[in-house]
DNA sequence: TAAAAAACTTGATGTAGATCAGTTGTTTTC
DNA sequence: GAAAACAACTGATCTACATCAAGTTTTTTA
C-alpha cells in the first residue's frame, strides 16, 4: 500500500437509528400509518434482488446480510445490524427494483415503510433528507473502501479485514460467536469457501486467532491489523 | 451468471446537470457568491485523496477520472463527464476529507462550491436534497454493479464491459478516440497493463474491435455484449 | 433417533493472470 | 533536434488461488 489513509474496509453498517426523530409529529404519524412491522426468521428472504421495490426497510431488531445474487456464489455487500435502513438505493428515480437481496442471520423485526411516503418525506423535510444523505454517503465511503480491498488486497489481508470488522463493529469484543457460515465469509471476502477454511486454520496455527466451531477469539490484534494493512 | 439482471456495470456518471435549477433565485445567488470557477489542464489534480474537503466540485466542462490511489496501481472509481457533481461523499458528517483523487483527461472547468453553503442548501431545500439523494443512489447502484463485475468476472468480461461502457455512455458511438492510456484501462478494470494490451490484441485478432493507437472501433457489438454477459 | 442434508475439512491438481525483463515506439523537454 | 522520459508492446516465468474430489462432522428432518 502507501501512505494515504484509506477509508475503513468495513462491511458493517453503524447504527444511526435517529433519522425518524427528525420528522415532525405529523410526519411520524404518517410513517406509522403507512408501515407494517414484520417478523423474519433466519434464512428467510426480506427482499429479493430484482423484485419490485415498494417498501423501505428499517431493521428494528436482528442482523441481516445484504447481498448480490450470483451463481454459484453470492457477493455479500454488507452485514447490517439493528436500527439501520436497508434498501435506500431503490428510492432512486428510474429504478424501482431492489438492487440486492436481504436475508436475516437471526430472528429479526423489520418496519416496512411505503416507499412513496418515504419519498414524500424526503421532498418535504430537508433536515430529514439531509440526514439520509449522510447515511448514503457513509455507505458510499464504505463501499469504496471495500472496493479497494477486494480488488487490491490478497486473501490474508481480506481475511484480517473481515475478522477485525466483525469484532470492532458488530460484536464489539475480541471474542464472539460467528453467526455466518464459512461460505458466508467467502461471499463476504470474495474468496472460495476452501480458502476461508485454510486461512482460518493458518491464522489459528499462527496464534492470531483461536477457533472452535463458530467461536472465534482474536488473540493478536496488533499483528492482525498489520496484516490487514499490508494486504 | 444467472437469471437475475444486474445493475449496469458502467463506470460513467450520466449527466444530471439540472440539480441547481431546483434552487430558488436567492439560493442560486448564494451558490454563485460562494464558488469559484477553475480551469484545469490534463494531468493536474483537482482534488487529492485524504486532503481536507472544503469544496464540492461541479464539473462544467471536460472529462475527469475519479480514483483511489494505491501503490503501485490506482483504482479508478468512475470516469465523469461534464455537468456532474464530484466529491459528494465528502459532505458526510464526520468525514471532512476527500475519499478519492480527481484528475482531468482533458482541459476542464470546475465550479468549486463552498461545502458549508452546499450543506446549508441541503438542509433548507428539500427538493434539492431529494435530487441529490437520487444522484447518490444512482452512484451506489453503479458501484454495486461494478463491485460484482470486478470480483466475479474474469478479464475478458471486464474488458468488454469497459469498452461497451465507454462507447455507450461517454462517446455515444461505436468508434472513438480513447483519452485514457492502457494503464488507465488497467486501473479501471483491475488488471495489469500487460493484460489490457494482450486482451486488446486478442479482441483485435478476433475481429471484435479495430484498434490503431488511441482509436478504437467496436466491430461486433453483439458478440461483445455476449462476452460481457458470460463474464 | 435414523437418515438425509448441509456444513466443514483436507490434499492434489490446474490455471488465470501477475510479474519480470526486456524492445520498440512516441511524446516532452531544454 | 538530441536526449530523456514515458507509453505501448512481447515473451517467458511464476504463483496465488480456484477447482475438484474425496472425506468428516454437524444440523435438520421426519
Amino acid at each position: 500500500m502507501n501512505t494515504i489513509s484509506y477509508p475503513n474496509t468495513c462491511v458493517v453498517r453503524t447504527p444511526e437509528g435517529t433519522c425518524f426523530d427528525l420528522l415532525t409529529e405529523d410526519e411520524q404519524k404518517m410513517v406509522d400509518d403507512n408501515m407494517v412491522m414484520v417478523h423474519y426468521k433466519k434464512g428467510e428472504i426480506i427482499c429479493k434482488q430484482g423484485s419490485f421495490a415498494s417498501k423501505i426497510i428499517f431493521l428494528s431488531e436482528g442482523l441481516v446480510k445484504v447481498y448480490l445474487e450470483g451463481s454459484p456464489k453470492n457477493l455479500i455487500l454488507t452485514i447490517t445490524p439493528k436500527n439501520n435502513l436497508v434498501g435506500l438505493p431503490s428510492i432512486y428515480e428510474g429504478n424501482n427494483t431492489y438492487l440486492y437481496s436481504v436475508s436475516p442471520y437471526k430472528d429479526s423485526w423489520a418496519k416496512l415503510i411505503d416507499i412513496n411516503i418515504f419519498k414524500q418525506l424526503l421532498r418535504q423535510n430537508a433536515t430529514f433528507s439531509s440526514k439520509i444523505i449522510d447515511i448514503l454517503n457513509e455507505n458510499t465511503a464504505q463501499a469504496y473502501g471495500r472496493f479497494f480491498c477486494l480488488t487490491r488486497k490478497q486473501l490474508h489481508g481480506r481475511m484480517s479485514d473481515i475478522m477485525l470488522c466483525l469484532s470492532d463493529r458488530i460484536f464489539k469484543s475480541l471474542e464472539f460467536e460467528l453467526p455466518l457460515s464459512r461460505g458466508d465469509l467467502a461471499d463476504l471476502t470474495g474468496m472460495s469457501t476452501e480458502s476461508v477454511i485454510r486461512l482460518m486454520k493458518e491464522f489459528k496455527d499462527d496464534k492470531l486467532i483461536a477457533v472452535s466451531g463458530k467461536n472465534i477469539k482474536i488473540l493478536d490484534e496488533e499483528r492482525m491489523r498489520k496484516i490487514s494493512m499490508v494486504g
